[in-house]
DNA sequence: TTGTATGCGTTATCAT
DNA sequence: ATGATAACGCATACAA
C-alpha cells in the first residue's frame, strides 16, 4: 500500500506538505492542494492508523471491556456505544468474556496504546479490584459497577428504585405474597433489585421469606427453571418478579407450559423492558432501562473526559428508569380464591402441578 | 506511563535487552532476564500496542464491519466473533450502522493499519460494491453477501434450503395456503428465504400469490405489523412463514391479540432459532442457525488466511441450517373445518374477526 | 508557502 | 549474551 511517501515523491512534494493538506491545514497553496488531491485519489492512500496515533497520542478509539453475559440488553448497550462513538468519529475496540480480574486486565493490556479511553461494563465484585490500576492508566467510565472507584466516571441503572417501583405496583394490586427469581451473585444489578423488593416488601408490612426468593442468572432457561418449581409448588405466591427480562421470558414459558395462567393464576413482572417484552404473550408488565441511551451516554462522558482533563473525578450519573404496566400483571385477585386459578386451562396444558 | 526505554535504564540494560525479554527470547542470561522483569513489574511496563504494530505488521485485531441491523441474531455473532478472537489472542474492532457504501468506506479507511483483517457482515445489495476494493487492502470474510466476491473469503446461511425445508413442513402437515412475511429489500438472507419459500410452493404445485406476501423489515414490530393485516384479512392462509424469528415474534403477538390461536388458527414458523425462540409461546418451529458458529467460523477462516498467504482466493463455506419443530405449527388441520378455529378463545382475546 | 529534521515506542539487524 | 541503531509511517517545530 502507498505511504504519505509515495504521495509525496509523486506529487513532487514533501511529506510535510501532503501531511498539511491531509490534515486541512490553510497553510498550502491552492494549486499544490489540488496536485497533492489528485495524487492521494490515484494512490487510492489511506493513512495508517498506528503511526498517526503513535504522535499525536490520539487513537479515536474507545476500548469496551464486557462481562460474559449476554441477551437482549447488552447487545442494546453496545448498540449505544457504537452509534455514540462513530457520532464523534471514534470507533470501539471490544474485549469480552471477563470472568475474572486477570482476564479483565489482561484485556486491558492488550489496549495500551490503542484506546483513548476505556469503558467497563458492570464489573462484578470479583473484577471490581482492577478498576482502580485501570484508572491510573486510562480514562475509564464504569457501568453499574459494584462499587464506587475514585478517579473514575461512572453511570447507574437507578435498579433499587425500578424494583421498588414494581414491586410497589404489584402490592398495590393486592398481592401479598409475591416472589422473586434473583440473579448472579456478585452481580450488581442483581444485587440491587433484590434490595429492592425487599426493601418494598418491608415498607408494606409483609415479609420477604427465603422460600420464595428463587435462584437465578440472567438466563432465559434459569427463569424457566424457576418457572417450573414454582408451578409444582403446593402454595405459590401470587405474583412473581423476574430481575430481569430474559428470566421472565422463561418463567412464561414454564407457567404457560405448566397450565398457570398469567395474570390470572400468577402476576409476572420482569425488569429491562428488552424489545421483546411488549411481543411476549402476555404483554410484559417490566421496569424500562434504556440501555441504548445508556452506552451512548457513558460514550459522551469518556469523550468530555478527553476533552477537558480532571473532570472525570468520581463524576456519578443515575439513569432514572420507568415502570411499563403489560397485561403479565393485570391479575383480578379479588375473583381467584383457591391456590389454583380458575379451571379454564391454558392452550397447552403439557402437565398440571 | 513508563516506555520501554525506562524499564531498560533502571535495569542497567539495551532496550533491545528488554524487548528480548518481553518476547521470550531464549538469547538471554537468566541473571538479566529476572532484573529486568522485576523492574517491568515494578514500573507497571506495558508495551504500546500501536508501536508495536508500526513495526511488526501486526495488531492482533480483526475488524468488524456490521449493517445497521440488530437483534439477537447479530449479537451472537458478535459474541462468536470475539469469542473465536480471543482465543487467539485478538481483538476486534467494531464499526456498525452502515447504510450506504459511503460510510461503509469510511469505517474501513479508520481501520486502516489498526487490523489485520476485515469481516463484513451480511453486505447489501448497495454496499456490495466496496468490497472488491476492500480486498485489494486488507484479507476480508464477507458473511451472507449477496453475491460473491473474487478474492474474499465467504461464509453463507443455507437461508434457501431452510427456507425449503421449513416451507416443505408446513406443505406435508396439510397446509395449501401459506403466506410469508419478507425481509428487508436488498438483503440476502431476505432473498433467499424468499426464493426458497416460492419454490417449495411450486415443487408442489401450489402457486405463491403476491397477496399471501407481506412486507417486514426483519423487525419484531414489522411482524407485528404483518399480523393485524392477516387478522384481519377476510381470508386468511391456514400457515405463515416469517422470514426471521423477531417477526415471528411480533406476528404471534399480533395473533394473540386479535384472537387467532396459534397453531389452531394459523401454523407459524420462523427463521434463525435465536435464544427466546423456545421460550416463547407457543414454541416456535423455525430453522436453527447456528449465529455463534457463524461468527467463530468467520475468524478461523480469517485467522487461517493471516497464516497462509493467497489461502483465502474467493474460498466459500456454506454453513448449514436445521428444521426446529415446535408448537407453533402443529396444526392439526382436519379438524379445523370454517375459516376460524374452534370457539375456545385465547387467553386474552382484545379484538377479532 | 514549502522543506528538513526529529521523535513517537517498538522490533529486528548487525555488531561486538 | 548484549548493545547500538535503523527502520515502521506519520505529524510537527523550526528553518528557509
Amino acid at each position: 500500500m502507498a505511504t504519505i511517501r509515495d504521495v509525496a515523491q509523486k506529487a513532487g512534494v514533501s511529506v510535510a506538505t501532503v501531511s498539511r493538506v491531509l490534515n486541512g491545514s490553510d497553510a498550502v497553496a491552492d494549486q499544490t492542494r489540488a496536485r497533492v488531491e489528485r495524487v492521494v485519489a490515484k494512490l487510492e492512500y489511506w493513512p495508517h492508523g498506528a503511526a498517526q496515533s503513535l504522535n499525536t497520542s490520539r487513537t479515536h478509539t474507545l476500548g469496551v471491556l464486557l462481562p460474559d453475559l449476554h441477551g437482549q440488553f447488552f447487545s442494546e448497550v453496545i448498540r449505544g456505544l457504537d452509534q455514540g462513538a462513530r457520532e464523534r468519529g471514534f470507533q470501539i475496540l471490544v474485549s469480552s468474556a471477563h470472568a475474572d480480574v486477570d482476564t479483565v486486565m489482561t484485556g486491558a493490556r492488550a489496549m495500551a496504546g490503542r484506546v483513548d479511553g476505556l469503558i467497563v461494563m458492570a464489573p462484578d465484585q470479583a473484577t471490581m479490584a482492577g478498576m482502580k490500576q485501570l484508572a491510573k492508566r486510562f480514562p475509564v467510565i464504569l457501568l453499574n459497577p459494584h462499587h464506587p472507584v475514585e478517579g473514575c466516571g461512572m453511570i447507574s441503572v437507578a435498579n433499587f428504585e425500578g424494583a421498588v417501583d414494581i414491586v410497589g405496583h404489584l402490592i398495590r394490586s393486592g398481592h401479598r405474597s409475591i416472589g422473586i427469581i434473583k440473579g448472579p451473585k456478585g452481580n450488581m444489578d442483581a444485587e440491587e433489585r433484590l434490595r429492592g423488593y425487599r426493601h418494598a416488601l418491608r415498607k408494606s408490612g409483609l415479609e420477604s421469606t427465603p422460600a420464595f426468593e428463587f435462584a437465578g442468572d440472567f438466563s432465559e432457561a434459569s427463569g424457566f427453571r424457576a418457572g417450573l418449581e414454582i408451578a409444582h409448588l403446593r402454595v405459590r405466591p401470587t405474583a412473581v418478579f423476574a430481575t430481569n427480562d430474559g428470566m421472565a421470558t422463561g418463567l412464561l414459558s414454564a407457567l404457560q407450559q405448566n397450565g398457570v395462567l398469567v395474570p390470572q393464576g400468577i402476576a409476572v413482572a420482569g425488569f429491562d423492558d428488552i424489545p421483546i417484552a411488549q411481543f411476549l404473550s402476555p404483554g410484559l408488565t417490566t421496569v424500562h432501562v434504556d440501555a441504548f441511551a445508556l452506552g451512548k451516554q457513558a460514550v459522551q462522558m469518556l469523550l468530555g473526559a478527553l476533552q477537558e482533563e480532571n473532570t472525570l473525578v468520581s463524576r456519578h450519573e443515575i439513569l432514572p428508569v420507568k415502570l411499563i404496566l403489560r397485561q403479565s400483571s393485570q391479575s383480578q385477585l379479588k375473583t381467584v380464591s383457591g391456590p389454583t386459578s380458575r379451571s379454564r386451562a391454558a392452550s397447552r396444558p403439557t402437565g398440571g402441578n
